[in-house]
DNA sequence: TAGGGTACTTACCTTTTCGTTTGTGGAGGA
DNA sequence: TCCTCCACAAACGAAAAGGTAAGTACCCTA
């Protein structure tokens, strides 16, 4: 979340998506309601801070809905609105296109 | 592009896709070949700096091919390869996405 | 003769993003 | 009693991304 003024849907989506994390966090969300150790032991390699900001950021932007269970110890419950579940939808041929590509794209040169 | 192992195709696909400008700039080049002064004057904000380094990168990743004509003034156009046409279209659902809730996206507050 | 267009390149700086570490407070298990 | 788990929070620094400004070499136009 950066701009307020976008030239295209692709350039706002982009927005919404970009980062690290966010679409792996979609995606992980995508196969059902997770807690949020859940999700810290199936993200590989995220940490707790970066897990909490982009879920804090993804429940500002109306994609995630965030439940608190009151009882000891702590039980939250992340899961997609239908406003996430929408922008998931969006994101699958893009998924398939990476998935087909993958041995090219790993291929780029980065320097 | 940062890393080299994807957890899924979605990943790696943001990963090419990721940034301020790629998008805009497969955008633009989706309606057709352009020179180097048309992307810089109708991708709006850009800065020559960015323009060349997105282009670098895309053409390193196969996404544009760049063809230099030998005259003067120098005469440089940009296109669109196989793969990164099938990006673009890989990356329409999202645009239209993107177009839809472009007034919800703009409300998302931003601290 | 001055200014603008052609397509870049380089240096420097600021902003944003990402990662690491430490700490909270109560509860249950060895 | 010590350790771990739960779901965070806060501080700090590194790394990456992005922005600004200037310079290059040549040509055409006014």
């Amino acid at each position: 979340m950066k701009k307020r003024q976008y030239s295209c849907g692709l350039d706002a989506a982009v927005d919404v998506v970009g980062g690290k994390w966010k679409a792996l966090l979609l995606w992980e969300l995508h196969h059902g309601p997770r807690r949020f150790g859940e999700l810290r032991r199936r993200v590989a390699g995220i940490s707790e801070k970066m897990l909490i900001q982009q879920l804090r950021e993804m429940e500002k932007a109306g994609l995630v809905d965030r439940k608190v269970h009151e009882q000891v110890p702590p039980k939250v419950v992340y899961s997609l609105t239908s406003f996430g579940d929408s922008l998931n939808t969006a994101l699958i041929p893009l998924g398939e296109w990476g998935e087909v590509h993958m041995e090219t794209i790993e291929a780029i040169p980065r320097d």
